[in-house]
DNA sequence: CTGGTACATTGACAATCGTCAAGAAATTTA
DNA sequence: TAAATTTCTTGACGATTGTCAATGTACCAG
């Protein structure tokens, strides 16, 4: 349902015709089955995607180990921004957490759709504005609160969006070992 | 000297001199001293800045603690972005960590900005996807790696920039007590 | 130049966390 | 549905870190 994608951008601005029927036209809609890797360490990240229904979970690896630094869930944009923008190796992984359904938007459509229409170029900046903001909150959290004080966090302004990740994903995010996580949990429950 | 910036600025695009006017006449330079708070908790961002010379500090306060989230040098734009871009009022703190001279763009000098040359808008869009690939590498880190080798990456990538931040500030950028810096440095030096 | 203040180092100790290992629970898939 | 795999919990122990306190050092203001 692309109709999800283009509400989503008429919060900020209107779409005209012409512009919801290239949309219609070039940003196709697939489906994913959980655990499917949208992108590798190495490869060139050939799209941005918009997530309609599911979930993605960017991570890097060290080593064997899986390191999560974020998760993704509907109406967000998800990219590894510096492989996307800068058409070079990847540094990320991006999986889908869940069976899923996104919107792809090609690095040819991106560039095509600033190129065509002059209020794509101010769309691309407000949602990135957006970003930003949280991104510099997630920092923020890193940097102000302990696991225990950031598990809490989430648990209270997203409870439900928490409850559909792996607890051990969720302990790497919060950058401690799942054994810790689950001890946190029982502190945190047993009060 | 506004021309650092419109350099900056250059390096994605050409000026026009309508436009180098514009900024010229719109764009004050200030100079602070060393510790100058930019932006406080509760206020709301009237501006933000770009570094001709010296450095800031992005930080939180946590009761009486303060918490570093990032550090800022020449040739940056700085901003806390969700009080700027909402008028909201601020979590965070911008201070002057040396002595620095700044380009002040308002508020509203952006909003005209945008306005009246469109080729901002595409300059605002290019360096928020560089800003954001700088926030997912600041992010990256933290995930990643360990103080100490947060710390030895820093030294490797940039030593310079790292000599003019005082240690208890690194510490707390690196999340962790500023005796605990000093062990690692000596164990590091030591080698 | 000098005294004072802030900053950095070092040691000791308690608290917390990661690791390893074992078992329980939940989820997947054949 | 049952087996197999993955995930979660719990305990024990060693390693690392934070805290407190003391000392040494660097920097700034008068």
């Amino acid at each position: 349902m692309i109709s999800a994608l283009i509400k989503h951008l008429e919060v900020h601005t209107t779409l005209n015709e012409e512009e919801k029927t290239y949309l219609k036209n070039n940003v196709p809609i697939e489906r994913f089955k959980k655990g499917h890797l949208l992108l590798s360490e190495g490869e060139i990240s050939k799209a941005f995607y918009f997530i309609i229904k599911g979930s993605v979970r960017l991570f890097y690896k060290v080593g064997i180990e899986e390191k999560t630094a974020y998760f993704y869930f509907e109406d967000s944009f998800v990219s590894a921004y510096e492989s996307f923008t800068k058409q070079s190796a990847s540094k990320q992984y991006l999986e889908t957490l869940e069976a899923s359904e996104m919107a792809i938007i090609s690095f040819e459509t991106a560039y095509e759709l600033l190129q065509l229409f002059p209020k794509f170029e101010f769309l691309a900046r407000v949602i990135m504005e957006q970003e930003l903001i949280v991104y510099q909150d997630i920092i923020s959290a890193f940097v102000t609160q302990n696991a225990e004080k950031r598990y809490v966090q989430l648990l209270e302004t997203n409870h439900r969006l928490i409850q559909r990740i792996p607890q051990h994903q969720l302990a790497s995010f919060l950058g401690v070992a799942p054994e810790t996580l689950s001890r946190i949990r029982k502190r945190i429950f047993s009060k």
